[in-house]
DNA sequence: TTGTAGGACGTTTTT
DNA sequence: CGTCCTACAA
């Protein structure tokens, strides 16, 4: 241990070693917090404290399992097994499961997703005969959450006048009765949904002392990660929780605090002293993360912010290069901006793609730049967006084996028992949810018990409901012996999945075969992995929940050398060498719907410093001067995050792609007398250095621009299809089969065909990619 | 009840 | 540009 202790420096020891009492620790970007926690913990463990009695709270499942597996080097693995830590919402989904009784909640309970939570939503505003464009589904889901992130029970809505007043006054009467009839369906479904996870916990540690007082005292020592970012649901846990010994460690840095339209509440970690007494403050300044322009940079950003906390981050690190900040005419030059930088960088610099992230605000701005990474042949893997686990296939899937755990599950079983079809319409389901609200029951029992149920349906119908229950008891029953991969194979042949998608072999069939392939590889990585850990049982339940708390950034699987693309919330905690910010535009970022307030803009301003601060050698700024945004192409302006960095850490660089945009024509041709400059919006002076405009040699590759006609192709391309492939033409498909050309647009590496495949499908492939063969 | 075609609508960010 | 939903015909 002392040994770990000596690697720390002083900031960083004291709050390593001090671990009775409250106290926070204010942790600067890139200062070493995690060590800090880490080695925190395996201390605690060293001087003798039982880990079953620590509670350690991280920001995403990925920091828990790193950091058990760093505690678990220095102290062993056997010691490490019995730490309690993870997010909130996975550690306390597995605490109520084991007390889920006393909320009348049955132990395997479902966890439905936003989009379940959506679906039903939009089926209550539908049933209450009430108007979906007042009552937009999305818009209620969101008050519905923050109601209960505030703990607003439906109870103390309708005891709040001024809350009824607001919706009122927002042209939502209703809503309150959809919260009481949302709440009431997920009830009956044994289903909760993400922010129940936190209401629920918090009713079970208010309502019953006796639990309140068995966890408090498991419980001893609680750390808690990312505290900026706990919303009040979760600061009440928390604080319910250490209220007995004040052991309470934790850990945040104001500047980063990026989720409060998800009801994060930045006062939590601004007022901690206020809370404890005599709260000890620790401060973490030192960055060693980054060099010494990006520090700097990041500075003089959050500089320009009010609500914030005094402290000083620096960093001993060298100068480092000064940021870089390129303006593209489009959204495709800016990707082929930047796939040609991390090529050149790559080779000039002997780097991996691993070393790379490029970081944007939304995740619509990934597909510009996948296109330009994958002409390049650069590899690259994209995080979040739609997650594996939401996409519809596995949605199905997963909706039968929900169904098998806890057939109450509304969602799940409105979503397959019609798919594959099986001749149960729409107005069928619509008389057995009426028929379960009468008789206050589920839709499934009342399927099981429809010969005695008031339900108007034809005999013919009544066999289908029947054989549709058989059938999933039938998986009830081998769910007893078969472990998870050999009921979900089970299952996805007999329910007549694989046959649906398979049916057509439309390139689209193909595809999802491959997810559900890939899917049920992770089920028995599963059933292997399941074995190794401590209270683990491997059962379909567990796995179900794991899947629904899983995130995007959780399973790292295939090649890892691969650059990163991720919006910035996920980019939270990581660090790269390189790092690009792309779509550096006002509207886009900052967002236009968080220009409203100051305290909007000023978390889309952290958000920036986040960005920045990811970067550890060299950072990149892009923005475009145009971009397509729902398919329109867009005028912008370049961000205002861009002009408020000290422009002595700036380096603005020549925007090349304008020059060759018209080859004829080496000048301007907007003619802008400084094309180097920036332009923001207010057409004034602003304060970008001049500086000499480094000319690069272009590098990149020779695209014809939309508004030329193709001349040759003299750049060496000598791409197989070029000349053979014509419209009309019979190509065949490694994965989609056969199929006739019907379309070809682009030239040389942009080249595409337009292909329609036999199975029925029509798909634009790429040529230079598309493993495509001229048959007959 | 199923399938298809056309239209409306939308994007912040996520557990 | 997509997706999702609705309306209508078979």
């Amino acid at each position: 241990m002392e040994k770990y202790l000596s690697q720390l420096n002083d900031a960083q020891l004291e709050p390593t070693i001090q671990i009775d009492g409250p106290m926070i620790v204010i942790a600067g970007a890139g200062s070493g917090k995690t060590r800090v926690l880490t080695y925190r913990i395996a201390y605690m463990m060293s001087k003798g404290i039982d880990p079953f009695n620590i509670l350690s709270l991280t920001f995403t499942n990925k920091a828990a399992k790193e950091m058990k597996e760093r505690i678990a080097t220095i102290v062993g693995a056997s010691e490490a097994k019995n730490l309690w830590m993870g997010t909130f919402h996975s550690v306390f989904a597995k605490i109520l499961r084991i007390e889920s009784e006393r909320l009348g909640y049955p132990s395997n309970f479902t966890i439905y997703d936003t989009q379940d939570s959506d679906r039903l939503i939009a089926s209550i505003i539908k049933e209450m005969n009430l108007d979906k464009d007042i009552y937009k589904y999305k818009q209620v889901r969101s008050r519905i959450s923050s109601y209960k992130n505030s703990l607003i029970t439906v109870r103390a809505y309708f005891q709040n006048p001024e809350l009824i007043e607001a919706d009122t006054m927002a042209r939502r009467p209703r809503l309150g009765d959809i919260y009481k009839e949302y709440v009431d369906r997920c009830f009956k479904a044994g289903a909760m949904d993400f922010d129940d996870l936190l209401l629920k916990t918090n009713e079970l540690l208010t309502r019953f002392p006796e639990v309140l007082a068995k966890y408090q005292n498991r419980f001893k020592y609680i750390l808690v990660d990312e505290y900026q970012d706990t919303n009040h649901s979760q600061y009440l846990i928390v604080r319910a929780l250490s209220d007995k010994f004040q052991n309470i460690c934790v850990v945040g840095d104001d500047a980063q605090s990026i989720y409060a339209f998800r009801g994060a509440n930045i006062n939590n970690i601004l007022n901690f002293q206020k809370d404890y007494d005599d709260v000890k403050v620790f401060r973490l300044e030192q960055n060693y993360r980054s060099t010494k322009n990006i520090v700097n940079a990041a500075n003089s950003i959050i500089d320009k912010n009010q609500t914030k906390l005094d402290k000083i981050v620096w960093t001993a690190n060298d100068e480092g290069g000064k940021i870089k900040v390129h303006r593209s005419l489009t959204d495709a030059d800016e990707g082929r901006y930047v796939a040609s930088t991390i090529f050149d960088n790559k080779m000039n610099h002997q780097l991996q793609n691993s070393d790379f992230a490029i970081l944007y605000r939304t995740n619509a701005q990934s597909r510009s730049i996948e296109d330009a990474l994958r002409k390049r042949d650069i590899p690259y893997r994209i995080y979040g967006g739609l997650s594996f686990y939401q996409r519809k296939e596995i949605k199905d899937v997963l909706s039968y084996l929900r169904l098998v755990v806890n057939p109450a599950d509304e969602e799940a079983l409105k979503r397959v028992i019609n798919f594959p079809p099986r001749g149960i319409g729409q107005t069928t389901v619509d008389r057995l949810i009426v028929a379960a609200n009468g008789y206050n029951s589920t839709i499934f029992e009342v399927m099981k018990n429809i010969d005695r149920a008031d339900v108007k349906v034809n005999s013919g119908t009544k066999n289908k409901l029947q054989d549709f229950v058989t059938l999933i008891e039938s998986f009830q029953v081998l769910n007893q012996t078969a472990d998870v991969f050999e009921l979900a194979e089970h299952v996805t042949r007999t329910s007549g999945l694989i046959r649906e998608f398979n049916k057509d072999g439309t390139p689209e069939g193909v595809t999802r075969m491959e997810n559900i392939e890939e899917l049920l590889n992770g089920m028995k990585d599963f059933v292997e992995g399941q074995k190794e850990i401590a209270d683990a049982t491997g059962s379909l339940a567990e796995f179900l929940e794991d899947v629904a708390l899983a995130t995007d950034l959780d399973n790292d699987k295939g090649d890892p050398d691969r650059v990163a693309l991720m919006t910035i919330h996920l980019a939270k905690g990581l660090e790269f060498p390189y790092v690009y910010i792309v779509g550096l535009e006002e509207d886009l970022f900052p967002s236009a719907m968080s220009m409203n307030t100051r305290s909007e803009l000023e978390e889309e301003r952290r958000l920036f410093y986040v960005a920045l601060t990811r970067a550890e050698k060299q950072a990149y700024l892009t923005y475009a001067l145009s971009r397509y945004r729902w398919g329109k192409l867009v005028d912008s302006d370049p961000s205002r995050f861009i002009e408020e960095i000290d422009e002595q850490y700036l380096e603005v660089l020549t925007p090349v792609e304008e020059r060759r945009f018209n080859p004829m024509l080496d000048a301007d041709i907007f003619g802008d007398p400084e094309p180097n400059k920036i332009r923001f919006k207010p057409a004034k002076q602003v304060s970008i250095k001049k500086g000499a405009p480094k000319k690069e040699p272009t590098k990149f590759q020779v695209t014809t621009p939309k508004n030329l006609k193709p001349v040759s192709k003299s750049n060496g391309n000598t791409n197989l299809f070029d000349s053979k492939l014509a419209v009309g033409n019979m190509v065949k498909h490694l994965r989609f089969g056969t199929g006739e050309v019907l379309k070809i647009e682009g030239t040389g590496a942009d080249m595409k065909a337009e292909i329609k495949f036999d199975s029925g499908g029509v798909k634009k492939l790429l040529l230079r990619f598309a493993k495509l063969e001229v048959v007959g």
